[in-house]
DNA sequence: AGACGGTGTTCCAATTGATGGAACGCTGCG
DNA sequence: CGCAGCGTTCCATCAATTGGAACACCGTCT
């Protein structure tokens, strides 16, 4: 093969990655795929596919299931996941933020933060409410969602550095999602802009038909955004307008709350 | 080092083991590692250690601090575990079954599968009922448990093949956890055979002080167990006679029904 | 039946990709 | 200032990975 730092980088183990690649070819709906199908995808013979098959089945990251003799992921991938949730204080310093701002509103509420050009769920706390339609993306801690047509996206990358931006915007493929998703690098700046001085991020039909949603950054101590705050309801409940009358405030004030438990001082900014 | 098959699997990538215990080696009570730390640890190289956390970092699974130079756990892992989440047709399935279990009894009730000793909790719906003492013992789902004094852990083992059982219970340390931990391998055979009969386990404070629950078991369209689904309150909430009397059954129907939608046909066994 | 194409798995010599010592630049401490 | 620790890079050495071949197994098609 190639000599030495074939890709980008140089100084990274082949087998590693190539073990990864493997794990990451596990996804609910492709849930059990076998040797030989590992070794097409990735172009590994089918020993060397079977070789870290094996070692990722005796560690408990992958199970053989018995009659298809195929492989499906390990309930110990599990432990990878929550070890990540858990690390992270922003997730147990806004819990009960989260709890209460949902408590109040009656909506369903979530957090997320930002990964490369995706938002990343990490808590949620719904209130299954009489009359609320069901819009339900599969919106599960964990789920990724584009950036670009999330009010959360939004709201951080309208506090992230110039710089930062300016690696990211590029990468975005502004594809339609909803009525009124923005199709444009320069629509997209103009809305960061207004969101910037608005301190609120809305999501009218961008992502989806009848999904509307208000969002608001969170900041960590040292003042950059790390995260934002939303809350989502259906277009039959309210018109974007009510919502961020009714509920911009507290979910500002909420955001502003966590920002504040994670030693963020807002005078400093 | 060792020529070939160091331990035990033949045929195993050393490099891919290596880099997935770099990535288990991050909990929530050590977020962030050094590479030096790794490499001792582990004992590697310092270099060796740096290649395979520059990897991991490359792909998205670790996160360098930029203040500390150490490293995180990146979102990325979050997508593994949720694509395990994901792939289980029993989570789907039972969420409706578990939800209604939940609110007509207004307890918190999990489903938890087996891996090896432990319980592993898939799936859960928390009633925050007033007056119910909280006493999470940091149970969400992902979360861990030694399946021997567990209610769902009695409840999967008391229905396992005979072969399997053998192979696992050498494994298990009978460690007293709660006031009435069984603490022997015999007492804890008899405690399954009393499951048996009954179809129904009970934990009465065998993990820790205060915590009740009773848990049923659920089969696959195969006829193996393969679940367990439990209903917890607090010591002042009810006596274990009351538990069983009041939600036993409820519990039973529950994981009968879920067992039944996974295409499991009662009358075969 | 029989041949076939598919699977997962094992083995082994060839060699490629991993290895770790040395060295660099950096930071914080005494 | 020196020192000790860190993360990082480089490169010749060598061991761990590689992949072809072969096996056993399973359905399917002829």
């Amino acid at each position: 093969m190639e000599s030495r730092g074939s890709d980008g980088g140089t100084g990274t183990s082949q087998s590693l990655e190539r073990g990864l690649a493997i794990l990451s070819s596990f996804h609910s709906d492709r849930p059990l795929i076998g040797v030989s199908e590992l070794s097409r995808d990735l172009e590994l013979s089918r020993s060397t596919a079977h070789r870290y098959v094996a070692t990722l089945a005796k560690l408990g990251y992958l199970q053989q299931d018995a009659e298809s003799k195929r492989y499906r992921l390990g309930p110990k991938v599990l432990d990878l996941g929550f070890s990540a949730l858990n690390s992270m204080e922003l997730v147990e310093i806004s819990a009960p933020h989260l709890r209460r701002l949902s408590d109040e509103t009656g909506r369903t509420v979530n957090l997320a933060i930002l990964d490369g050009i995706d938002v990343v769920y990490i808590e949620r706390y719904r209130t299954a409410q009489q009359g609320q339609r069901e819009i339900d993306l599969n919106l599960h801690v964990g789920a990724r969602l584009p950036a670009y047509c999330t009010a959360m996206g939004k709201a951080i990358l309208a506090f992230v550095p110039e710089e930062q931006l300016a690696g990211v915007l590029p990468q975005i493929d502004f594809v339609p999602r909803g009525p009124n998703t923005l199709t444009s690098p320069s629509a997209f700046r103009a809305e960061l802009a207004k969101i910037r001085s608005a301190g609120l991020a809305v999501n009218d039909e961008e992502l989806a038909y009848g999904l509307r949603s208000i969002a608001a950054p969170i900041y960590s101590h040292s003042g950059e955004v790390i995260a934002a705050l939303n809350l989502a309801v259906h277009r039959t409940m309210a018109s974007m307008d009510e919502m961020v009358a009714r509920f911009g405030p507290a979910v500002i004030k909420s955001a502003q709350e966590i920002s504040q438990s994670m030693g963020h001082r807002p005078a400093t900014v």
